[in-house]
This record gives structure tokens, sequence and C-alpha cells, in this order.
DNA sequence: CCGTATAGATCTACAGTGTAGAGGCATGAG
DNA sequence: CTCATGCCTCTACACTGTAGATCTATACGG
């Protein structure tokens, strides 16, 4: 049957893997597949299609974790179930982050992660209405962390020679200068957002709910 | 003098306007400024450098603006202000925002964006140890959203079909679908979103602080 | 004023890219 | 057996970034 289609799909994320994204041309990928470039034509239509493709079965792999993930009651688990997904799955395949900002989610498995947050912030309380966009502000924000992360906005860049003199043109920089040298604990800051953001979700549920 | 490169990043920037990044080959740039391909290098080492010299530039658009921005007393207006700029610049510029994410804040009108930012949580109350922290979480969303909104994330997706329906398979969509039929405003959710973060900057200054 | 150094522009060429188009070949249907 | 359909191959085209050699015009020291 179509076989040869995830035949293709995982080379080309094998090639994307370890070469990174600008490593997969079609012919890189028909030669991994022990082909020819044009050979790849009938079952991918394009290299965006390809791309599409790599970027689905990605989130194909994460939608067959989520029942585990959302098994447990708590939505604080869930929530932080989703958002460490989200991040382990950008540090192992940096590529696929730029991708995420340009495809909506419409894939069953892209709408599955929606449906799981949507349940988390209903289990907290949030009104429905305030839902959706609660959704958009918690996933927006893990995007841009992930791509911040895997991009390289926060490594390894910053250096201390920049930010921490110049303090006349710079006036809070030097206020906060002390906080500026020690090396930076990613995993810690991104678990301290995800407890801002938990506090955030339960001040609407009480505001509004 | 070295008014060359400036023609070249100037031109670039347009060609990038209204043809996207894509647009943006070295012939083309060579093409609009009057002049061979190869005679780009002696001003701009790389195709890489020729788009962090385009990054560059309009960060310096902004760095101008910034000091009318950080003018108001009120740290709430600086920090939208920033939101503001960050935005529209996003959509005037799609494809610088990709950029964005792959750069650290080294420029100095970069830096000064964050030390305009810094200032702010400063004037919030938000204890210095956390200022970095917050700064980065509150960047973080704004490039999210500008990223997701200018990459197409948010829009024309999201058929109605497929999450308005199949209740039974997303449960949570069924419960909230009242919510995801009408169109949104961007705007209001965007502003809405900044005024949630500013009340989680406020409670992180009233708890620590 | 003249020779020369230097920096900028040019031309050619190479190794890539995605993919259109035409032809080959084998397998299943009538 | 004939034919059609779908997958594959090969060739070719219009691109890409840029290395290397060459040419030219400008500025400077004698």
């Amino acid at each position: 049957m179509s076989g040869k289609r995830e035949e293709i799909v995982e080379a080309a994320l094998a090639i994307a893997d370890e070469r990174g994204l600008g490593g997969v041309s079609m012919r890189a990928v028909a030669q991994a597949v022990g082909v020819t470039p044009m050979a790849l034509y009938p079952h991918v239509k394009d290299k965006a299609g390809l791309l599409d493709a790599m970027l689905g079965r990605l989130l194909a792999n994460v939608g067959e974790a989520a029942p585990q993930l959302s098994g447990s009651q708590d939505w604080r688990v869930r929530l932080r179930a989703f958002a460490d997904t989200a991040r382990s799955l950008a540090m192992g395949h940096p590529w696929a982050v730029t991708l995420l900002f340009s495809r909506p989610a419409v894939t069953p498995d892209a709408v599955g992660t929606v449906d799981l947050l949507y349940g988390a912030l209903l289990d907290a309380g949030v009104p429905p209405g305030q839902v959706p966009r609660l959704e958009r502000l918690v996933s927006t924000y893990v995007l841009g962390w992930i791509a911040s992360e895997s991009g390289g906005r926060f490594g390894p860049g910053d250096p201390r020679g920049v930010r921490g003199r110049a303090g006349d043109a710079f006036p809070a920089h030097a206020a906060v200068a002390d906080w500026l040298l020690p090396p930076v604990d990613w995993d810690a800051e991104y678990a301290a957002d995800l407890d801002d953001l938990e506090r955030l979700v339960e001040s609407v549920a009480e505001r509004d709910g």
C-alpha cells in the first residue's frame, strides 16, 4: 500500500534530526530512501507537503502519549504535562518549532492537544467564554518559549559585557545587574513561569467564574 | 563613505517587505542597487550578515521611537507601548519575526528595549531578582503572539468543521463550542492577554515585593 | 605629473536547490 | 493478448550562495 509515503517521511525526519532542517532536500531524502528525487512526488506533492507531513508525524507521536497525560484529575498536572511534552519535543526536534508557528491546529492530533488544554482550563473553573483565549495565551507562551530556547534567543548571547556594564545608558540593567551574572537555570525558570501562569488561570477563574 | 552598505540594507528591506523573505536573494538585492551580485560582498560579508543587518535596521527604528515610549511615568503604559510597538513591527514586517527568535538581544537597540522592560517591571514593584525572568516571560509571550499572528497559526485554519463538530472525540471543544464560532477580535484578545499579564506582574510584586 | 597600491566592481564557474516534462516499465483489468 | 494505470527514471531549467581571478578607478607617495 502506501507504506512508501511513511518511509519517505520517516527518512526525512531522520535527516532533519541529525542534519537540521536545511539538510532536508528532496535529493537527500530520495537518496536515503534509495530512489531518484522525482520518485518522491507521487507520494508527497511538494516539499512543503513533505514538511507538513513531517510535522504531522511528530504531533501524532504526541497524540499517542496524550491519553496518559490526560489521565490525571488535577488540571495542573495536565497543563504541566502539555508544557513538558511540548518542550521535550522541541529539544528533540528543534527544526520543528518554526513549522509550528505557521500551521494552525487542524490535524486531529493537534486538535486533541488543544482539547486537552480546554479541558484543563474548564476544570480549573475558567468560564467557557474565556477558555479559548486562555488556551491561546498559554500555548502561545509555551511556543514562544520553546522557539526561543531551541532557536537560540536565550543562549549564548546576552554577553555580560554589554548588559552588565554600560550602566549609564541602560540604568535598569544596572539595577538588576546582580541577578544577570549567574548562569540561568532554564528548567527552573520554565517551571516558575508555569507556576505564574497557573496563578493567572486561577485568578481568571476566581474573577469571572 | 559606507553609505553603500545602508543602501544595500535598505534595498533588501524593501524587497523583503513586498516580496517576503524568500524574495531576498543576493542577485535580487544587487539588481535593486544596480550592481552585480558579487559587489555586495565587500559590504556585507554574507547573506546571513545581510539578514542580521536588516533586522538591526528595523530594531534601530524601534530604538528611535523608544524614548517617546519610555516617557510615561506609568509602567503599564510603557509595557503596553513595548507590546504595541512589537506587534505593529511584526504586522509591517512579518518576515522579521522568525529572525527575532534566533538572534539574542545583543545590539544596543535590542538591549535598550530590554532595559525599558526592566525599568517598567522595577517600577511595578517586582523584586530585582525576579525582573529578568519576568522580562523574558513577557517578551516571550509577545514574541510568540506576533509570530503566531503573522505566521498564520491563528488564521484562517481552525475550521469550524473540525473543532465545532466531533464533540465526542473532543469533549472540551463541545463544551466551549458556543465561543468558538464568532470570528475572533485579535486586537481585543491581545489587549485582554496583556491585562492578564499586567495582573500577573502585580501579583508577583505583591507576593515578593 | 607619474607610477603604484588599494579597494571596489565584474565575470565566470561550481555545487547546490525544487520541480516540470517526457519516456520507460511492470503490474493488474478487460 | 492488449491496454491502461501508476510508479519510477532521466534530462533539463531556472534558480540559489559564493569562491576565485580579473579589471578598473581612485587616492597617495615621490
